[in-house]
DNA sequence: ACCAAAAGTGGAAGCGTTTCCATTCGATCC
DNA sequence: GGATCGAATGGAAACGCTTCCACTTTTGGT
């Protein structure tokens, strides 16, 4: 394997030069950084990513913890993160919190901190103090999508708000009975998450002085099988139905619209079904939903990383980085919604 | 940040017995080994994974490479690998070929080789000849997963089998008049895949004496919503329908179920649907299925490439590893498929 | 022309490990 | 009871880079 030397040597300028030339940092004469460029293609030569981040204590490799990969945020996330990243030439290293508790302790306890990561990007992850002080430990920078982690620079979208808005919505098509499908945290996710969603409903319902039927309040696991069960046994109760439902997550409004056909109501004559999340399945479903985009949340927070690193093309850290906004998120009015019968 | 030195001094011995100490290899005494590990706890010591690489060439580091993230198969894999490698120590690097083709060559040219890997696993890629070579000249062990690439160690389906053993099921139940619903090539995956497939189908309408109907040979792109146009216009077709679908995929298969049920066609009944992949929503939809186990494919993988670094706990490399077997996979019945009427 | 500043360059000191080698020292063997 | 062996240990040389520092050329201003 050719290293800087074979390199230099066959450039015929020192190891410094070559290292100067390929980096594109301090002064390197034209002629010098020519005959390096050949030298090193002649060579097939490639920098070794250990000695250079060991030498210079920068990785240019970022690791991200996520709670599971298989549910469609997740993997739209990582999906943005990838896709930023490898632009800018960074490596991902992934961690899976998922599965039992030793191997999430595992993660926390080593694999983030052998100092290979130049940043680190937690998702929807509700971390432990001492977790959290692991984190801090590291020294490097860190960001927080989805969750909020105190004084932490956070990228979320504005939970509350979003299932106040849906609601205000089904109740603008004059619906009173409600039901809301959350979810339990099944995933050591953030728990503030759903919370805030059932929060956002009960506002709006308090707002518009209805109260809340504790009978409508509904959790499940965030699948659509499990809102599927959930939803069929709300709809099949004798005394009464509601005539709206809010989803916590658009695949939960997938379970809970076939378990209503599966019923034989009419959609949305006889139910209306609102979801959040924006998958791309809603269109076949024609769910009306509040749509946030979790491909470029990732997206978001690579940029957001880098800013930290002062590597935002920019010079240096322009003041301090653009506060807690909330990410932006999007009405799409399909047809799951209408008016109550 | 503590290093090894530190641990050194703290616990009065060289670093070359701290070293050896902590990685156990090589002769420490009962007390040494002590003292060491107190010492390095007190002082929060991590090993730098880096100065580690460089000065040992092993990187307990893995990369896996995909076509995308966020679909059914990839994610699962993923998720598979991930808990796998972490049960082991090992960190996973994880590269992202889909978006525009200029990444995908920086993949393959940079980041891949910068020698910060000791193995890669390749998902479902059709790797051209000059990556292949690229990679080779890794010199690191290499891993297909799902593709078969010439000369790679190679897990995956059985391809041809499984349409054949679909389609067989289908005649079985009597039907004569089967579709096929395969897939484009949109993420640059392997295209053996697909064609395998229809080959399978194929050969089992040949074995019973059927004819193809070139008209019910469909290509969809993989996803829900595009199966669920195709098979919509399919069954539209005034012409004369089929009985019966042989999917490509289960999330194909959702969307060819959609588009019968909201023609008003009843299931079973009037159309048989069955599916590959075996989609933890297939239950919900009734899906008859093949079902593969894509977690445990990632694991497998996983599994092979510690074999060829020879970790696999025992001693020394046993052999050839398992030749090309095929992956296992399920036949799994439910309620999509039936007679004919 | 003359001098100061800038540009270009090489030497060498790390960066934090692993591992080879040599050394010491009880223990074991006739 | 001296030679021999293995266990235990430390010194020091890599590993392949980055970067500080000092030095030599250019350059540009006057």
């Amino acid at each position: 394997m050719a290293s800087i030397k074979d390199v230099a040597l066959r450039a015929g300028v020192s190891v410094a030069t070559v290292s100067r030339a390929l980096s594109g940092k301090g002064k390197v004469s034209a002629a010098s950084r020519e005959s390096v460029a050949r030298a090193a293609r002649d060579l097939g030569y490639v920098l070794s990513y250990n000695a250079s981040s060991l030498a210079s204590g920068r990785s240019r490799n970022i690791g991200i913890v996520v709670p599971t990969i298989s549910r469609w945020y997740f993997a739209n996330v990582l999906q943005g993160a990838t896709q930023e990243l490898n632009e800018r030439g960074y490596d991902l290293t992934l961690y899976n919190t998922s599965g039992e508790q030793r191997h999430r302790d595992a993660v926390f306890q080593d694999l983030l901190m052998r100092q290979r990561l130049d940043a680190v990007i937690t998702v929807t992850l509700k971390l432990t103090a001492p977790e959290l002080h692991q984190l801090r430990a590291v020294g490097k920078p860190l960001v927080a999508l989805g969750g909020l982690l105190p004084e932490v620079s956070t990228i979320r979208v504005d939970d509350f708000n979003i299932a106040s808005l849906a609601t205000e919505h089904l109740l603008s098509l004059g619906h009173t009975k409600i039901a809301f499908l959350g979810g339990t945290d099944v995933f050591n996710v953030d728990f503030n998450l759903p919370a805030a969603r059932l929060d956002g409903f009960e506002y709006a319902l308090d707002q518009a002085e209805i109260a809340v039927n504790p009978q409508w309040l509904l959790d499940a696991d965030f699948t659509t099988a499990g809102a599927y069960q959930k939803v069929r046994s709300l709809l099949s109760n004798p005394r009464g139905r509601p005539t709206a439902l809010l989803c916590a997550s658009d695949e939960m409004a997938f379970g809970a619209i076939m378990a209503a056909r599966d019923l034989g109501l009419s959609l949305p004559g006889d139910f209306s079904v609102i979801g959040i999340d924006g998958h791309e399945l809603g269109e076949l479903y024609g769910l009306t939903t509040i749509a946030q985009h979790p491909a470029a949340q990732g997206e978001a927070a690579v940029a957001r990383i880098m800013e930290l690193l002062g590597e935002d093309g920019a010079d240096e850290p322009a003041g301090t980085p653009p506060a807690d906004e909330f990410f932006p998120t999007e009405f799409v009015l399909r047809t799951s919604t209408a008016p109550p019968a």
